[in-house]
DNA sequence: TTAGGGTTAG
């Protein structure tokens, strides 16, 4: 009686050692046990696979005399933790009781390392050994390798099998409809949750703060957070960071304000969502002075993500000595989103000296994003210097650069629809468009020559230009939704001028709402404006 | 003692 005592509590202690990060003094306890158990070898594996030392735990685990099956599944962990995915592989063969945790674990593994083919192997073979976890699991893997529709459309399979999904499925889903964009899919998740009585923790909460605005939907987040029992930094992060993507800078900064009342304490991420509302809201001042009070007030060290961010501010404002500067006095080395801010800053104030020597470094730092080549081909442009504007592009062609496709997307009926740039197959939509564009012409609507080079790589500018992607999605949206329905579009890229006067007026003519998502943030167009006043 | 989920700069 007393040794098992003794056993069962000096592993528990071992195990509070191990979460709370003193891996030396769980190797202490479990070294200094009067007798060691399989339980407490295998706390100690997990204790090591918890700190990535692969050697000490793979070495307890040949040593045991006796196993059991969670000392098999806490090897493979350890094995996948590590990214060691092969050997995991080898610990599953030779595994004699797997279990489903074995399969489950094995599973993650294939996920977490982007093997989602392996991963979906497992899965079938397993039939009818599979439990919720397993759904679970496969489901956050396609999430997390940036195959939303995939996870959903597994979701929909674990309900015709009558799986019964937990709070851990409605997050990964509501993260796929955050990316896609999905707004009625979020919601019918919502309404399930609601339905089914499903708690709403932390986690699930921030997932849906989250998805509502990344879907548009600033009201709705709001609504949830305010409906939130209790709310950790994350909460209070996503209500920054989603007010700010909205143009809410002044919101944003007061929800900062209240989120120091109650006594959260901000961390690095806060100042990210702070600094970045502050730059798309134009609020440079405030945005100055909580930058320079993150170390000295917060105790928080600006790291280069901050300056990223400070940089942009700046820049964007027009100060691009001063971002230049602040470039120069930064304790690491500037990367290429910090040139990249810049670079921007100088398009839009139209900086071709200072254009050039940024871009030298940017493509010196990352010589394979065709965006970079774009932007400074669109600031030459711009001047009307054609020989460099031809010199960027000859450049982009011989080191076999490529722009991303633009693409967009627009849920109607539950159904994501996607377009892309210069898409002409779908002649419906495109004689539509071409009807929409001499309309809004017709109220003085001029399409911006400058931009005709956006995508300088393709041979058919001019069709690219007049069939960009959210141009077709928008025009989808028109022929398809009931009058008077929000039209909600997302972009892979950030919106080019052109577009977004063009979208100006279709708000204004067609008397329609449009919310547009770009890569960098939302616009919302009505009557003829953006709630972006221009500022982006 | 073993498996699944959340926020972040161009």
């Amino acid at each position: 009686m007393g040794f098992e005592f003794d056993v069962i509590l000096l592993t528990g202690l071992l195990d509070f050692y191990a979460k709370v990060g003193d891996l030396g003094s769980a190797r202490k306890v479990f070294v200094e046990m009067p007798e060691r158990d399989v339980i407490a070898t295998n706390a100690m594996i997990s204790a090591f696979s918890r700190y990535g030392c692969v050697e000490e735990a793979k070495q307890l685990f040949e040593n045991m005399s006796q196993r059991n099956s969670a000392s098999w599944n806490s090897l493979i962990t350890c094995y996948c933790k590590s990214s060691e995915v092969h050997n995991a592989r080898l610990i599953f063969d030779r595994n004699p009781m797997k279990d489903v945790v074995s399969w489950n674990a094995m599973i993650d593994g294939y996920c977490k390392s982007e093997q989602m083919v392996k991963a979906d192997e497992l899965f079938v073979e397993m039939e009818f050994m599979k439990n919720v976890v397993t759904w679970n699991t496969m489901i956050a893997g396609y999430v997390q390798c940036g195959e939303f529709v995939r996870a959903i459309n597994l979701f929909q399979r674990m309900l015709s099998e009558e799986v019964k999904p937990t709070e851990v499925t409605m997050v990964s889903l509501l993260s796929a409809c955050a990316h896609l964009g999905a707004l009625d899919m979020g919601e019918w998740i919502h309404g399930y949750i609601r339905t089914k009585k499903i708690m709403i923790d932390f986690i699930l909460g921030n997932a849906l703060i989250d998805m509502y605005f990344k879907c548009g939907n600033v009201e709705a987040a709001i609504q949830v957070f305010h409906g939130l029992h209790d709310r950790n930094i994350f909460c209070w992060n996503s209500v920054i960071i989603g007010l700010g993507m909205h143009g809410y800078g002044k919101e944003a900064v007061d929800a900062f304000i209240a989120m120091e009342r109650e006594g959260i304490k901000p961390d690095g991420v806060t100042f990210v969502g702070l600094l970045c509302s502050c730059s798309h809201s134009g609020l440079v001042s405030v945005g100055r002075s909580y930058f320079s009070e993150m170390k000295i007030v917060y105790g928080i060290e600006p790291g280069i993500e901050h300056y990223g961010c400070m940089i942009d501010l700046l820049g964007r404002s027009g100060c691009l000595q001063e971002a230049l500067e602040l470039i120069k006095s930064m304790p690491m080395k500037p990367n290429a989103v910090v040139w990249g801010g810049l670079l921007r800053a100088c398009h839009k104030h139209k900086d071709a000296k200072l254009g050039e020597q940024v871009t030298d470094n940017l493509l010196s730092l990352d010589p394979h994003d065709g965006g970079n080549y774009v932007f400074l081909s669109n600031l030459y442009a711009s001047l009307n210097r054609w020989t460099e504007v031809d010199q960027c592009r000859k450049l982009m062609i011989k080191r076999g650069v490529r722009k991303t496709p633009g693409c967009s997307s627009i849920e109607v009926e539950n159904i994501v629809y996607e377009f892309v740039a210069g898409d002409t197959s779908r002649t419906q939509i495109n004689v539509f468009l071409d009807k929409i564009v001499k309309e809004v012409q017709a109220h003085g609507y001029e399409p911006d020559t400058t931009t005709v080079l956006h995508d300088v790589e393709d041979e058919e500018k001019e069709s690219v230009v007049r069939y960009h992607s959210e141009r077709i999605a928008v025009a989808f949206g028109l022929m398809t939704m009931q009058p008077g329905r929000i039209i909600r579009v997302v972009k892979n890229l950030r919106t080019c001028d052109d577009c977004h006067t063009f979208m100006k007026f279709i708000s204004n003519v067609y008397k329609r709402e449009i919310i547009m998502r770009d890569r960098n943030r939302f616009h919302h167009f009505r009557n003829g404006y953006c709630s972006c006043n221009d500022y982006w």
